[in-house]
Formats: C-alpha cells, sequence, structure tokens
DNA sequence: TCGGATAGGGAAAATTTTTTCCCTGTGTCA
DNA sequence: TGACACAGGGAAAAAATTTTCCCTATCCGA
C-alpha cells in the first residue's frame, strides 16, 4: 500500500476503528455496500466526487479487513461484486450511530462553515 | 486553518463527524478530557508520541466546534483546562461504540498486521 | 472495426495533515 | 542568575493520503 515511516499505535480501540474506516470514503462505502450498492461501477457513480482509484484501494483495505467480500463472477464481461461479511456488519451500528450524531449536528455545522467562509460580513454589505 | 483547495462535501452525516473528531488525535482527547486530563501538559504527557503543537491545534478545533471549552484561569504561572460541553458530553456515546468495536477487533488486528509485517516466513526460518 | 462498458493497476502530482524546530513570555525553585 | 515548568505561535519540512493521467484486457452493439 504505502510503508509508513511513523509506526502507529493501536492502544485504543478508536485508533483501529479509524484505520479500518477512517479513510476519506470507506464509512460512506460500507453504508453504500449495506444498503445494496454492490458493483464498483455503481459505487463509483454513487460517489462521483472520489477518484475511481481511492475507491479500489479502500475496498481493497475493507477486504483485507474482513469488512467487505469481493466477489468475482467469472463472466464475460467481468463483473465484480462487494458484500459485507458477518464481521462488517457488525460495524454497522456504530457507524449509524456516527452518522446520526453528525447529522444531527448538520444545520449547526454548516452554519458555523459559512460563518468562518465570511468573516466580515458587515462591512461586506451594501 | 490551512485553506483547502478541494472543497469537501457534507452530505451525510458520517463526513461531519469525521471533519470533528476524525484528526489523528482529537477523539483520544475527547476521552481524556473526559476521563478529567484537563490541562494541556497533562494531555501531552498522557499522549507523547503526538506532536504538541498538534495537539493544540486539534483542541482548538475542537473549541470551534462547540466540544471542548478552554478555560484560562487568571493566574501567575498561566493555567489552562479544557472541558467537555453538552454538546461536547453528547459525543460520548458514539465515541465510546467507536472505542469499544475497535476494542474488541484488536487482537486479530494485531495479528494481521505482524503477518503483513512478515509476507515471507517460510524461507526465512532455518 | 470503432466506441463504450466492464474491472483494475502504476507512476507521479497535488493536496492535506502532522511533525520538527525555533521563538515568545512569566513564575518558581535552587 | 540559571534551569525548568507553564502556555502557545510561526514557518518549513516531512509524511500520508488522494487525485490525475495513462495503461491493459474482454465483450457487446452499431
Amino acid at each position: 500500500m504505502y510503508e509508513k515511516k511513523i509506526p502507529k499505535s493501536f492502544e485504543c480501540g478508536m485508533a483501529v476503528l479509524m484505520e479500518i474506516i477512517g479513510g476519506k470514503w470507506k464509512s460512506y462505502m460500507v453504508f453504500l455496500i449495506h444498503k445494496g450498492v454492490r458493483r464498483p461501477s455503481e459505487l463509483q457513480r454513487a460517489v462521483p466526487s472520489a477518484s475511481r482509484r481511492v475507491l479500489n484501494l479502500q475496498l481493497r483495505e475493507l477486504e483485507f479487513h474482513g469488512i467487505v467480500k469481493r466477489v468475482i463472477y467469472p463472466e464475460a464481461p467481468p463483473r465484480v461484486e462487494y458484500f459485507l461479511t458477518e464481521f462488517g456488519t457488525s460495524l454497522m451500528p456504530v457507524v449509524t450511530a456516527m452518522d446520526n450524531w453528525g447529522t444531527g449536528y448538520l444545520g449547526a455545522f454548516k452554519a458555523l462553515m459559512e460563518k468562518k467562509q465570511a468573516p466580515a460580513p458587515a462591512a461586506a454589505m451594501q
């Protein structure tokens, strides 16, 4: 993948979880696969802002950790599907809790971001 | 902080949560502060592998998002303490769920990591 | 036969995050 | 007075992650 120069320490579970679903699009893909989006091309269309390359890389990492299973159908135009493993499914409550919390904060968060973007609104108007 | 060139999209709650506690040490600091480790120097001693600089930066971001409150005591040698806000406390169940899941996987995870480190054990022995 | 869909890898560039190094101050203890 | 504790910032380097670009191969339909 890439040889790390700074060794990571995995003393707390957080660090482990982050290693597994901390990638930019990983948790979203776990979501999508759970929802039934299985084929690589479908996933790519579902996350158009992600580069095709990284989706592949991160799917492979999820597979490496046993979160998803990659099934190759020996068909004419090659077909591949990803499925959550039982282990991967055990992640769903966690991922769902994370998403719910984030969604709850979403409104305030966006307001905060806009305030950050426009730091001096007083003089800007009229 | 740093001007991003690639705009982030926060359509799903996951992305929001990641923005807030996705930093390398952020979730751990939320933990520690919740446990009662309050002062910057204490936090730095608790996470010696993190650079002092990043801990400060990430604490400020947590403060910016309203997760922690920074209290400065106007004392002789300056003293600062961080506290979880009520909002920050609402993160605890999520962070705890994340940590628990990761801890449950820890054993298998370490085994996997070691296997990755030593890819060809057969020829190496004797 | 050409174009597009399928699936994917390699290399290098760009971007983002984290670290390292050096700097400011005040106060306490020896 | 010198060393160390406290708290922290700026700049640049290093590290890590993600994107971009180009490549292979097969099959289907026009």
